[in-house]
DNA sequence: ACATGCGGGACTGCCCGTTCAT
DNA sequence: ATGAACGGGCAGTCCCGCATGT
């Protein structure tokens, strides 16, 4: 059980982040400096600082991607790469999409537009891209810094990304998981046009 | 034939480009402020930003997506979207390569060590996306925003990102023509392990 | 003739300062802060840096050390060095002294109680050395780096300052030219005691 | 005898100092946040900061002054003030200096170069004076207070403070004993030039 | 007693908009 | 009309003191 310090903290974390995308959402992200957002949740800019490194990890902090990772790994191991992936992937949005579904949109959103968030966004895509070679170089017996394994996991990633600006571009109209099983099932077919 | 206002503009931004990647040898990016480089080259602060939007744009700077482009558009429409990207990107290693291999080695190194240069290379990337996917577009008819071609041209780039990547960890050893070559085959094969 | 330009920052300089000695005369050095000070003066805070690079030059800025050096380089060339100085610091003295008294009194008061302002000072006193080298070792054809004349420069301004002390402690009912003199002459007789 | 409790904070005070030269002289003093150090030594930035009162003091903290005025204080009574500091301080240097020679040349040199660090060190050298005017008062049977023998005391702190400084310029090549016995002899003798 | 958390202030660096000088 | 200077504003880092919890 964690002590009333632990909760403090997690508690002061959420009023930062609630308040944080309420103001942007507002007003906008480049319009809305850190300290309107400390005063709004009562606490210092500093302490701002120590919770999120950077202005922009206040929008864009999440744990998708080790969750993401366990559905991966917990395939049968006589699935390619790519469809092991696929397969993961789908069920990790299973658990995480019908829940926090609004809050990716409007968080996704954000990123394109803002370019602070976007240059973020890319770098995110970089640990994605580690992550995912780690998971498919296990699953492969190959070490995650084999470059065909960095090759298919850089590939993946591109093709996530640029599925989750399809969906946001379509207004979310047709749903994230069924986007995403198309685009892999394209790349698992060898990108055909 | 350009005037002479317009030479002394290029003999103004060479001469920042130049006084920066010096400092930035010597000291680090970060340790590098903008007012050094620009008193280094007898200008005004203004007036380097007037040359690039930011700082970081010093160090990118660069026009080989263009010429890229220009090469795959070149080849034969036959050849299938991924075998014109290996083609033409190799064309345009071949004349960019040789002379400026040492210069892209440093900045590439520079990109990867220097967090703000690093999230701006992968905005630069999203730019590539952009190219690559009206170039492939363009050859099949296609628009630019259909998802499988820039599911296409996603994957490219990740591809391409992660071998330049490669390149600069082995010291230059192999060279990058060779390893973009088999990365990219690699993925015509549809990303065997 | 200064331009419009230069009169206005000269300006802007002026009322910093101005602001600043008297809200630090109400409050206190430290429980003012450079906000409240830019604020007072109606600039930003970052104009305040510009103008002062730290809290402590708005107290301590004068140019009193030039032309000291000035007068002490007059005297006739057969005076010692300890003689020519304690001529020269008189008639500067005699220069500054009628009109800045008071300000001087205040500001030296300020720099004996806080600990910052005492720490820049002492650095100030350094400035002091090197110019009374120079101003010697000029005086008799030796450099300023002559360890013989460095030492004569550093028991002069240890003196100085030392006087300059004793005067504040006194509530300035002594007057500090007549001090110096006698300080002066007690260092030209060999400190004897 | 110290007990278990005491030797246990002088060990982390050793501990503090050891790992703060140690990265300083890695990264320089600036670049050096209290923060790295304390994880270096394994404790909490606030115990940091009740071992040391500012973070200059990890650097400066030193016993030699009470020791000195010790050594003064046996010389005998017919000696001059500034013949009894001579010998009394080569007497203190003769007991300090062989075994920690480098490690006071390797502070020094950071005083010398660090902002930070100078202005604190001017600080001690006031009070350096406070110290030698009481010896010096006491031996002559003067309050401490006497401008007189303050005079005396701010001129010696002076001469050996760039004494000092001219050891660490010339590498240490000549030993500072004998610089600071040519200093002091040449102050006693009046300063000629 | 001891560590931790938080506040707050100094300061730096990037970048922008406006105003002045040529 | 082009370039420089100037001022403003915000992000982010670091030092340090006080309050709060363990």
């Amino acid at each position: 059980m964690p002590g009333l310090r632990e909760r403090k903290k997690q508690r002061t974390r959420e009023t930062l982040q609630r308040e944080a995308l309420r103001l942007i959402a507002a007003q906008g992200y480049s319009r809305t400096s850190v300290e309107q957002i400390a005063e709004a949740a009562e606490v210092s800019v500093s302490t701002f600082f120590r919770y999120f490194p950077a202005k922009e990890d206040v929008v864009l902090r999440d744990d998708y991607d080790p969750m993401t990772a366990q559905h991966i790994l917990k395939q049968p191991a006589e699935l390619s790469p790519l469809a092991a992936v696929r397969r993961g992937v789908a069920e990790a949005l299973a658990e995480i999409y019908p829940a926090e579904r609004d809050q990716i949109l409007q968080r996704t959103r954000l990123v394109m537009t803002e370019p602070d968030l976007r240059a973020r966004h890319y770098q995110e895509l970089q640990a994605l891209v580690t992550t995912l070679a780690e998971v498919v170089g296990t699953r492969a017996g190959r070490p995650a810094g084999d470059p065909a394994v960095r090759r298919i996991a850089a590939a993946l990633a591109g093709v996530l990304s640029v599925t989750t600006f399809e969906w946001v571009e379509g207004g979310g109209a047709e749903e994230l998981p069924s986007l995403v099983d198309t685009a892999l099932a394209h790349l698992e077919a060898g990108l055909p046009l």
